[in-house]
DNA sequence: CCAAGGGATTGACACGTTTCAAACATTGAG
DNA sequence: CTCAATGTTTGAAACGTGTCAATCCCTTGG
């Protein structure tokens, strides 16, 4: 800059008021910086404005993995929302590690940025906790808090869960389980609870519910699970399987497939997220519905107004209602022999 | 930091020292000063270290689309080279358009970044070379250059092309189409030339090549690709389709598949990129596999090395051979009664 | 012709670090 | 007891901006 003003023939001052409030600069003055900075091909360094400034114009968001495309949908919602707001998304991919899901909220904090989205890998909220006191504002990802110190956007993965397994209750199917895990992610045992709470609701023993637990939310985990499944005897085999997420359920249907077990036939599948691959899958995916985008849009709004209001913001938590999406994975009609329907019907859960 | 300084009853400059250089401070200052950090809850400002260092610890890489998961195993790949050295990497999205790139590349700039890891959208290089006249190192990701001004880290695409549509022709298709766009892509009009040179290796005319060309790399691109397909009539209609990437291939077969197409039985399907969703879908896809995280890690070792070496360092290019993976989805030989089989063979190209 | 007013420009300071020469303290040797 | 050597600590000077009170210059009304 001190180039720039030099070869403009004015003072530092004047060049800072051409980047940031050209008003109060005359046009001919103006033009000569312009030039000047064109001349030299000058770039702002954007640490010294935000040492100055205090804050930098970044937004960090935490997922828990960049290859689930439900994040990066998340994502991508955080990313316009900001772009609005002339911020930018930092993306960081904890991959379920509470040690790297620390060692981002330390670079963040680091870089001072605006405020931190988070879906968080366990439920010890101290780090955070320390975060908010010092300042930086955080918004709960793709879950619900009764924290008063933070605002939260969340869908009601009790209430998807409990429509996933009602779903499978009323299409007639007996052993149903449970696949997912780690039952430390909230999400993962809120749908867990959903599921128990259908069983209960439909009449069942809610201890009926077999339980396949699997340490991440993965493709090969799910894999995992299916094989487990496969190695049942047919009698003990559950007829209808609700996976924690669509990856976990992909990875099932691949491994049942691989074995020859066909679905819905011999064993109906309903995914959770439905992330576009759940449409496009072997068998089309039954799947709960998340508003993915607007899931992301509206955390970064949320932590924009928090910034805005100051201390006078009230903090708030936003639940959206899921969605359950029928498809070939699950709509048949257990001991029926009604072939199966592909029919892509979305209808509002419960 | 003054703070800091204060509590401890020590100057700034031990405390720097501490942060930085802690075998230069007696233990027992030291311990005074970590315990005043402790105690005052402090954190290190990232803008002013940068500003005092001239540069920032963080990689920009900018991806053609975040939400295609080729991007994101290259992102993790090279996330974890970058973590090994203590770096970050920024992971941007310019989703195919040229002015998202370029706000990108400012903005990155702007934070006077290490190096900038790039798939670009368009082939203008005059951005990019500004960035490298200007300092910024740059590495091109899943693209080669000829250009001396940087590194560049590929899959030989002509290769995967070639393999492709050589397997579709010696499987004893006529009717071959490629799908894919925009041709302003790189990887896109690549793949294309090999798939000419196919038909020109396989003793076809390669004007017999159909074109399908789409505006984006995406499932839905793919879909609306399969729906020109089915709407021609069966003599006209292809019987082997090699598609650009794998959301494509998954957009088409979804297609195809809605409207009573058997894959690979009417029509086989080659995809690009053999990411986890291609062995998954409907029919297991046939792919051109890239090594996706060996692409991200070395062409961040790649910008590290540069960076280290200075101006002694010699640009260097490398390029990997694709593998082409055969499954269901083209696994069948034409005009012959066999079942497809499901073999997950997968063997060197060409 | 003067004073007041207003727009344009300036200059100095602050932001929070790192760095490095200089000052200081301690020790051991002569 | 002095000096040199070694080990610690200090203080001041950057780094590149944004801000804001102060100054300058020009116009306008009286």
């Amino acid at each position: 800059m001190k180039d720039v003003a030099r070869v403009a023939g004015v003072s530092l001052g004047t060049v800072s008021n051409v980047l940031n409030q050209p008003d109060l600069v005359s046009p001919a003055t103006r033009r000569r910086v312009v030039d000047a900075i064109a001349q030299l091909g000058f770039v702002r360094n954007e640490s010294a404005r935000q040492l100055r400034a205090g804050r930098s114009r970044t937004i960090g968001l935490v997922v828990l993995d960049v290859s689930n495309p439900f994040f990066t949908d998340v994502a991508r919602g955080a990313e316009t929302a900001a772009a609005e707001n002339g911020s930018i998304i930092m993306l960081c991919n904890s991959g379920q590690k509470v040690e790297r899901e620390a060692r981002y909220l330390d670079l963040l904090e680091e870089q001072r940025v605006q405020g931190v989205l988070i879906t968080p890998v366990g439920s010890d909220n101290a780090r955070l906790d320390l975060l908010v006191a010092r300042g930086t504002p955080v918004v709960l990802v793709d879950r619900g808090t009764e924290h008063p110190n933070w605002c939260s956007v969340a869908v009601d993965d009790v209430l998807g869960g409990l429509a996933a397994v009602s779903h499978l209750i009323e299409r007639g199917h007996r052993r149903i389980a449970f696949v997912g895990g780690p039952m430390g992610l909230r999400q993962v045992s809120d749908r867990h609870v959903g599921a128990v709470k259908a069983m209960t609701d439909g009449g069942r023993d809610p201890g009926e519910l077999m339980l396949f637990e699997t340490t991440w939310l993965t493709l090969s985990s799910g894999r995992q699970a299916g094989e487990r499944i496969v190695g049942l005897s047919e009698a003990e085999r559950p007829t209808g399987v609700f996976c924690a997420n669509d990856l976990l359920a992909l990875g099932v249907l691949q491994a049942l497939a691989g074995h020859g077990l066909r679905v819905p036939h011999d064993v109906a599948i309903v995914g959770y997220d439905d992330i576009d691959y759940a449409a496009a899958a072997a068998v089309p995916l039954s799947s709960v519905r998340q508003p993915r985008e607007l899931i992301g849009r509206t955390a970064t709004e949320l932590l924009l107004d928090e910034m805005r209001e100051g201390s006078s913001h009230q903090h708030r938590r936003v639940t959206f209602k899921p969605e359950l999406a029928i498809r070939a994975s699950s709509d048949m009609r257990r001991r029926r022999s009604s072939s199966a329907r592909t029919a892509r019907a979305a209808r509002p859960a419960v």
